[in-house]
DNA sequence: ATCCGGCATTGAAACATTTCATTTATTGCC
DNA sequence: GGCAATAAATGAAATGTTTCAATGCCGGAT
């Protein structure tokens, strides 16, 4: 390692003050075009690469925003994390993506990461439930949005998207097919993702005069495909066997699809499946999946956006916001027409 | 912001010197027991949080290593990038991913950064075919482990997977099958991936006597699920049609496989489909996909070790090493036994 | 000749930590 | 009681940058 070509080699080398390199890399403007001249070609000459560290320590905080996500498997965050890249590249900050993989203390390693780090904020999807993580992370002085949670005590920004609304979409679209005896495969009943799906469900339910009974109720531990695949087996052995299958999600959605192509039960055929998330591989599935589409990317550029709203020069006039987009049924091959019942 | 609760005010509070208190974060063990719990309580109660950026200014280079991957929506990735996180955390490192999107200029972007953040180390899957954004890293001082690319020059350590072999299993399975008109479905043939995985299909073609003429050539411009459809209807057209298809990823398996389920066309009844990489994706779709399983989680974590040994203590008896993994066949119900020819 | 204003440049302070050569306290030993 | 050895704690230096008040310089106005 050539140890120290700092800016002080550069001022030296070049024969001005260290005062005016800084000057030459920060506001080229307030400098002289000859010097400048002068010092860039020196820095190039002796390949200077500024020491962020430094940098940050005098500033207070770093040019990096975290994100932190439950599942980097899930094309969904993929998807968010791409949204607040692009937002943050365009105001020249780097994001770190995290996967807490769904533990609460990988969640508390990465927050207390961040913390040394001074992040300059924090875009996250708590994967404790307690909200314990959470709480000890906001005696930070760093400004965080949630992604795809609001906030319980709405003390923070927070970007959702309305899951009422999308399961009323999906279901209200398996009714207005003429299914009446339908299946919602979840995941864990604690994740207010499953439970807000499934109360817009029974609400399109409740509109056509139907009850709870209509909703046969198949519950998986964790939103993967291998799940999937379980609640398949479970929905082959209803009776009557459900007609019409809503998922919480598309891992879910595609683990049912091979679940029952491999029984021989026909889909759409035999069964409507509409899954949740329009992630791409759904509309890749062999007979594309019928999806409620989430604007993921959407989601982490607006997330991004407003954590750096509240960053920003004018921080002051700031106000917490809760952003909630709207879903959007996009209706694919999986759930095709049928006789009206 | 809290402004300072630094070192310094928790040495104050607690009645002790700065170095005590770092001695009590960094060795413990050489601080009394009486002195390490009250300098221990008052940290807690100031809510002290040490500044990174301060540590590393001392010490010179930071506990991140940095992986670039070329598509993180890719899954393929998505594992690389888990092996390498699981190997960098039992170090105590942390793990900035980020995505160069195949674009040079954002990989170039992106390794200024890294050189700017002194990071630990790289890992990279280079998106830059000329090599010069590596060429022009390589002046600093920092390690680098390439990924899934071997290095011309042999002058770094790199991990990748034996593509040639890759190939040469895929085509020898078809042709144990019985299919003798087959076609390869490869990206872009400036990929040395692509051009392996030819050429290991050609050895087994070889091997029984039958020449390139009997491996239709599909090239498309991206390994994506899109450009997968393109490709299916591309081998829709041809006649005579290929009876066994061998895909440079399983991106573009999927997109074949939808292409050909739309036009009727059965799987494995009427072609037989083989993807590559084995990413989860493959063993969910409703036909699931005979792929050739590339090792993602453990190159990506054989990278990180890689690393770790140049950057660590005895990194002076660190040879550069190219690392090779083998590949391996899963077979899959899209490409079931038939009748041999 | 003197003063003024504007511009370019300077140099030292400040940022929060680690490290290490010293200092101080404690213990055991003769 | 004095001395050496050990243990614990100290405090200042060093890290590389940014910032900012101060300085120097030059041309033009008085």
């Amino acid at each position: 390692m050539a140890p120290g070509v700092g800016i002080k080699e550069v001022a030296r080398e070049a024969g001005v003050s260290v005062g005016t390199v800084s000057n030459v890399i920060n506001r080229p403007e307030s400098v002289s075009e000859e010097t400048r001249a002068r010092v860039l070609s020196t820095i190039e000459r002796l390949g200077y690469v500024r020491q962020e560290s430094a940098r940050q320590l005098r500033a207070g905080h770093s040019r990096i925003i975290a994100l932190l996500v439950l599942d980097m498997a899930n094309p969904f965050f993929v998807d968010v994390a791409r949204g607040a890249e692009r937002a943050a590249r365009e105001a020249g900050l780097g994001v770190m993506v995290c996967n807490s993989a769904q533990s609460p203390e990988e969640e508390a390693d990465y927050l207390g990461l961040f913390a040394e780090q001074r992040v300059r904020g924090v875009l996250m999807t708590p994967a404790d439930m307690t909200g314990r993580n959470l709480a000890s992370f906001r005696r930070q002085p760093i400004p965080f949005v949630l992604v795809d949670r609001v906030l319980p005590s709405a003390e923070g920004c927070s970007v959702s998207v309305d899951d009422v609304t999308g399961g009323d979409l999906a279901v209200r679209h398996l009714l207005g097919l003429g299914h009446r005896t339908l299946a919602y495969v979840s995941g864990p009943m604690r994740l207010a993702q499953c439970r807000d799906r499934r109360e817009g469900a029974l609400r399109a339910l409740r509109e056509r005069g139907l009850g709870e009974s209509a909703l046969r109720h198949v519950e998986v531990g964790r939103l993967d495909v291998a799940s999937g695949r379980d609640a398949g087996a479970r929905l082959l052995g209803m009776s009557p066997r459900p007609t019409a299958v809503f998922c919480a999600n598309d891992l879910l959605a595609l683990g049912v699809l091979q679940s029952l192509y491999g029984a021989g039960v026909s889909v759409p055929g035999e069964v409507a499946l509409v899954g949740y998330d329009d992630i791409e591989f759904a509309a890749a599935a062999a007979v594309p999946l019928t999806s409620v589409r989430q604007p993921a990317f959407r989601m982490g550029r607006t997330a991004a956006e407003l954590l750096m709203e509240e960053t920003g020069e004018r921080a002051g006039d700031h106000r917490h916001q809760r952003i909630v987009l709207q879903p959007e049924l996009v209706v694919r091959g999986s759930s095709l027409v049928r006789s009206r019942g």
